[in-house]
DNA sequence: CCCTTGGGTTCGGAATCCGAACCGTAGCTG
DNA sequence: CAGCTACGGTTCGGATTCCGAACCCAAGGG
């Protein structure tokens, strides 16, 4: 595997990887996923200050992640849903937690479990070659540069 | 989708995404899985300060994602390589690539591409059902509670 | 000998993060 | 209607972390 030079904002990970590697983003992802859409369920759930979590918030609301959405209640209130684009981050999430679960696990097991909802199956992530279907790692991937 | 209370500490996804979501980490992998090595490369290739570089450098190789190696050149030097463990996060890279792809790309097009050594084919990221081997979104796993 | 290179470490100042306090709007209570 | 509470923030001061620049040391090379 030949070093590949980056121009950096080419990079289709490095985008993404600059707003999620950001602290706080990915947590309240997580949470977003399992299904925690108010403020203070975010803030209460996580131990994360109200100010940053606020901050958070705005820039995955600016990214088109989150929208935010006010709802009647007994009174209006609010709630940060994810969007089409925010929804398309479960293999992100899914790959994390597989690899949480292989390598990370802590000893009790995890606190919940995923299953498909028909029919009752475990969710597994895959990487596959789109034309022959093979599961791929790194070392079946060629990196080629363009520019 | 009611919301989950979880125990922070037993989310399989909350260790990694701790780690992961840290300033700089998700780039230094995309980059070690680019080929780079050498805390020089490392530096040179991304915008990052030597301190903060060595520091992360530092903590993957404590978790043992990389692993710090001495090797012969014209003289002694080092180089940091992926563990199975690293290389296992391979996933979440193509995941957040797949995503980028999408969602984030530039106009011009990414700078590298990747293929299947072998068939050619492109790479792809897919949440399937380890039972009926069906397509999954987040919308279709239902998350249950163990304690 | 002095110079260069790789791989760091060590500053001081700048940017972030945190907890705690505050604020405004709404409803509910008496 | 006066006062209280809940939600969804914003605004502080102090504690961390980050950064760029400078320094350090070992091993060659000229």
């Amino acid at each position: 595997m030949a070093p590949v030079k980056v121009v950096d904002e080419l990079c289709p990970v490095s985008l993404p990887a600059a707003l999620l590697g950001e602290r706080w983003t990915l947590l309240l992802l997580r949470q977003a996923f399992l299904g925690t859409r108010r403020f203070e369920d975010f803030q209460s759930e996580m131990d994360i200050s109200r100010s940053v979590l606020a901050e958070r918030l705005g820039t995955l609301v600016e990214e088109g992640i989150l929208r935010r959405e006010a709802y009647k209640d007994v009174r209006t209130r609010y709630e940060y849903r994810l969007t089409e684009k925010g929804l398309d981050l479960y293999p992100v999430l899914m790959a994390l937690r597989k690899w949480g679960n292989r390598w990370m696990a802590p000893d009790e097991g995890p606190s919940y479990d995923l299953h498909h909802r028909s029919c009752g199956g475990g969710v597994g992530v895959h990487v596959a070659c789109d034309e022959c279907g093979a599961e791929l790692t790194a070392r079946d991937v060629r990196v080629t540069p363009l520019r």
